[in-house]
DNA sequence: CGCAATTAAATTGTGTAAAATTAAATTGAG
DNA sequence: CTCAATTTAATTTTACACAATTTAATTGCG
């Protein structure tokens, strides 16, 4: 690509998956306002649904996120009562976070979201599949990327 | 997909875009910090190296931004004299965004950005201009449910 | 063992995003 | 022509991200 173009907003990737991503999450919103939670918030969830309890390091591995972000995020799903947190007793330097049982209740709700993202993304499933794939696979690259 | 299945953080379409956008950002950080730029404000320098001048509204339309974000990233980049802000004569109610001599010369050393950044992301430059044809095409369909 | 290095969270400060409100200028239907 | 509706920006509020710093607990080298 010549210099000029190269420059040009509607040739950077960053700027496509960044409107991308921003999009999509415009297409939870109403969903997520149901259940009055943010997008964060709801990442957060899905991790807690599938193990129920994890320390906030855990976390952040999971969503590629440190404590300076989660920290907040925590603080206001525990005032909600969806989660409580409590000091490892075998690590003190260690936070265990955990559901409540209005948080684990959630997710009987939250169940239908995905299915209704699917279907008003107007994708196919197969479609769907492919681009997780293809997502999935430049995330790995990406990060190997950024560690070298 | 199983219900169950489905409700795991790592098959959410949202949360493979959302790592991904903000790992991009990370390999973008270290050449926009030579650049004392912050990934939005190196997006609104984009527009304005492609134009020269703009509206607020039309920078917003472009970045897919409104005035709430966009006010404060020019009141910084004005204060760093790379833009100057006034009112339109015709139309008092817009802004006409301008770059400085300075925001103009920017536009030299940024111009060795998109090439450093495909070098640095592994990508060829097909599988670069395939993925971004992608993308671009998920969005416009994205924001074609967004709309209905 | 003792203490320097490391690890885990929380906190602080800066800069977006997005919704809601406000204010001022312009438009257009009657 | 006139005033209600619309348009454009700015402001306010809430909630992330991320870097940098702080604090407390734990590890492990000598």
């Amino acid at each position: 690509m010549e210099k000029d173009e190269a420059i040009k907003l509607n040739n950077q990737l960053c700027f496509s998956i960044y409107s991308l991503s921003r999009e999509i999450n415009k297409l939870y919103r109403p969903f997520l306002e149901e259940l009055n939670l943010t997008y964060t918030q709801y990442l957060v969830m899905l991790v807690l649904w599938e193990k129920d309890s994890c320390t906030m390091k855990e976390l952040g591995d999971s969503l590629f996120l440190d404590s300076g972000t989660l920290s907040p995020v925590l603080k206001r799903l525990t005032k909600r009562a969806l989660t409580y947190r409590k000091r490892d007793p075998d690590d003190e330097r260690r936070v265990l976070i955990s559901l409540t049982e209005e948080g684990k209740q959630l997710k009987e709700t939250a169940a239908e979201i995905p299915g209704k993202l699917i279907n008003k993304s107007g994708l196919s499933e197969e479609e769907f599949s492919k681009t997780l794939f293809d997502f999935t696979n430049l995330l790995q690259q990406i990060q190997q990327a950024n560690t070298e």
